[in-house]
Parts: structure tokens; sequence; C-alpha cells
DNA sequence: ATCCTGTCGGCTGTCGACACCTTAAATTTT
DNA sequence: AAAATTTAAGGTGTCGACAGCCGACAGGAT
């Protein structure tokens, strides 16, 4: 009879790892803050090796940033940047959806379809939350069919540089309605095991959806 | 067991960090193997606070790894994961090659050029480790033509993960030849400013050194 | 002999202290 | 008053120590 091992809590380095994510997404932090060891220690309530532990894995990740003289802060998208991180993400999920559609099954290309008309919903509510939540669960769902760990993490160290922007993208009237039409194409070519056209169906998609960005970004002038 | 003197410029952390990659790409560390902190803190003869940090660091570039119970191992490529890595880089190097061609200078293309002359001076003499550096050298200038950082930051680590083979993979008498002509391809789809066909020609080109590098590991059967 | 259980040693997670570097303020010098 | 030099403060890099967890081993009970 196996025993349901006992939880054990989380090394605080690890806590405090996701707490500082945390911060730099809910925007408690923002892009350029500088980040203090003894600072977050004393905060914390413990001592600076774990928070230095944290940081150090946050600084591969990419939303923290050291400079020459080991000081710290918060990662600071550029323009360039998020053009490349798209140009990467592109590149990644395009090969990931033509995987998925030569191997999902039809349990796993229904299970896009729900995730789909999730999304029909949220738009209907004229929820943004819920269809940027749904929309991240579709490009999710590509990535598990295309069963390639690495690939998944990538697009989700990528995803997460500049995960500000998810609310951003989906601003102006009909942006819920034209990502629900690129993701029904997309669904479509998988649906019919064509991988050429769901890779091309995605690049499109995404490129519209980084112009989009850009846009919202330029308007808003808060990067250059 | 004396320990070449540390030089005092880098701080700890970072020589101990290239140190251990140092030793796992000259194989004296060997996939699986199980490393210890206050064991290399002792032989480094500092404390084991830099030498834990080198090691976070390296587990995130996935060259070490650490399981339930916190215990350090060397990296174990499984075969699985070495075609989810070429996948990865497929389609990371096909978008670069195709940027590439099109945003190439003169300048740049002759120093492709003549990285594609070195290659074959060295298939002359046969000098395999100098093939491999050309070959390097070919794709990394790709990278770098395309001039997007975040990719390259991406292919790297990925090629790290799996370095312990570029050696095997100019093992076979032919390898270097077919290579080259590989590499012809490309740079002639890049003179002719074809975006489509040079990424076209990367994939086949990577394919094939995929499906290359599969037989020569299922020869080994040192990974499963 | 087999099975428990208490003990020991090894290893990681965390802590507090200190040395050192950089930057900025304060003081002296011309 | 401006420039140069000293001093102070704030932060990072490194150290040695300790506690808790885990596996190994040994000795006693069945």
């Amino acid at each position: 009879m196996t025993q349901k091992p006992l939880e054990k809590a989380l090394p605080f380095y690890l806590q405090i790892q996701h707490e500082i994510k945390e911060r730099i997404w809910q925007g408690e932090y923002k892009p350029g803050d500088r980040l203090f060891e003894a600072q977050l220690a004393k905060q914390f309530s413990i001592s600076r090796s774990p928070v230095r532990e944290a940081i150090r894995t946050l600084i591969n990740e990419g939303l923290l940033s050291m400079n020459e003289k080991s000081q710290i802060t918060v990662y600071k998208p550029t323009l360039k940047d998020v053009k490349d991180i798209y140009g990467c993400r592109i590149a990644l999920e395009s090969a990931a959806v033509a995987l998925a559609a030569e191997r999902a099954t039809v349990a796993e290309i229904a299970e896009l379809g729900s995730i789909i008309a999730g999304t029909e919903a949220a738009i209907e509510k004229n929820g943004k939350e819920e269809i940027v939540k749904w929309n991240t669960k579709f490009h999710e769902k590509i990535i598990l069919i295309s069963d390639n760990k690495r690939l998944k993490k990538l697009v989700d160290e990528l995803q997460s540089l500049i995960y500000y922007y998810r609310l951003l993208n989906i601003e102006g009237e009909e942006r819920g309605a034209i990502i629900l039409k690129g993701h029904k194409e997309i669904f479509k070519a998988i649906s019919e095991r064509n991988p050429e056209k769901a890779a091309q169906c995605l690049m499109e998609h995404t490129k519209e959806d980084l112009k989009n960005l850009i846009h919202l970004i330029e308007g808003k002038e808060e990067i250059k």
C-alpha cells in the first residue's frame, strides 16, 4: 500500500524565486528597478544566501539582469528585444505546430477544439483576462502535443520575458476576434493533418500579434 | 591532485563555473557522475558558497541536473533528448539562416565564403578537430548575421548540451565532405538571397546530421 | 538468520560575519 | 571657490559553522 509522501516545504530559495517572479509579473517590481540582496533578505526575514540563489536563477531565466558592477535590475525589454523574442517564438512554435499536426491524437484535437470553444465564450462575455487565459492555453496545448520538452522550456522562458505585454495585446476592440480567427485556422490545419499549412497559419498569426504589440508599445512610448 | 592556481580577476563563482563546464566537455566528469559541493570546494580551496552558485548556474544551463533529493549529477542526454534538441536547433537555425539570407552584407557573405574555404582546407588535411571547428564557425556566423541575440543564446545553450558529440559527428569516412556539401548549398542560397531555399537547405543538412548522430549513438550504445 | 532500531557520517540548506570594492559625501589643499 | 584627497556608507563576494535530512552500519531482539 503506497503512502502519499509527506509534503516537504519548498526550500527558501525556491519560494523567494517564485515570489520575486510574481512581483515582477504583477508589476510590483518594474522594468529597470534595482534589487538588493540584503534588502530582500530582510524583507523575507531570511539570510542572504537563499536570496542570492533565487536571484541567480532569475538572471539565468532572463527576468533579472546583472551589470558589470554586479548590480541587479529587473529586465527591461527593448523594442528590438521584443522583436527578437517574437522571432524565436515564431520559429519554435511553428515547428511545434507542424509536429502537432503530424502526431496529434483524436483526443488531443478534441481538446484543442474545446479550448477554442472556451475562447469564443470568453469573447462573448468580453472578459479580457479570460481571453488571455484561453489564448495562452491554446498555444501551450499545441506545444504539449508536439511532445518536445526542450521546446516547451524554451518557449516558456521566452514567454515569461514579455509577460508584461500579455494583457496589452488584447487591448483594442477586435483583438479577441482576430486572435480567435487565427486559432481557428491553425486548428483547421491541424485537423486536416497539414503540417506546412499549420506552421504557415501560426506564423502569420504570431506575426500579426507582434505587429499589434509593436503598435501598442510605440503608442505607449514605454520602451524605446 | 593539485589545482592550477585560480586567477583573482573573475569572481570565484564564475571561475568555478567555467572550470566545471570545461571538465564536463573534456570528459573528466562524465554523464551521470555525481558532484558534491563540499568536495569541489575543498579541491579548489574555497568555501562552498561560490561552488554552490556555480552549480546553480550550470543547472539552469542544463549541464548539470538536480534530483528530488538535491543530488547533483552531470547531465546525461537520452536519445529522445538529443532528438528534441535537434528539433529545436533546426527550428531556430533555419529561422536564422532565412534572416541571414535577407540581411547579410556583401562583406558577411564573403566571410562565410572564407569559412567554407577553411573547411575545405581542413578536409584536405583530414584534421577532424579542425573540421569540427570550421563547422561550428559556419553555423555561428550565420546566427551572428541574423542579428538576433536571443536566438544566439538559445542555440548556444542547446549546442553545449550535446557538446560531447561534436567530435562523434565527423566519425565515418565521408562526413567532412557531406557536411561541406551541405554548407555549400546553404551558402549558395544565401548568396542568391533566397531565404526559403536557405532555410530548406539548412533543415535538410541538420536533419542529415541528426540521422548520422543517432546512428553513431545507437552503435555505441552509450545512451538509451 | 532476519528484522528492528539507535547511532554515525555525509551532504545540503541556511545563517551571520567580515573583507573588499565602488560611489558619494566630507574635508583639505591650492 | 575649484580641485584633489580622505572618509563614510552601501553592497557584493566569500567564509566557516550549524541544523536537519538521509542512507549505512552495527548490535540486540525475535
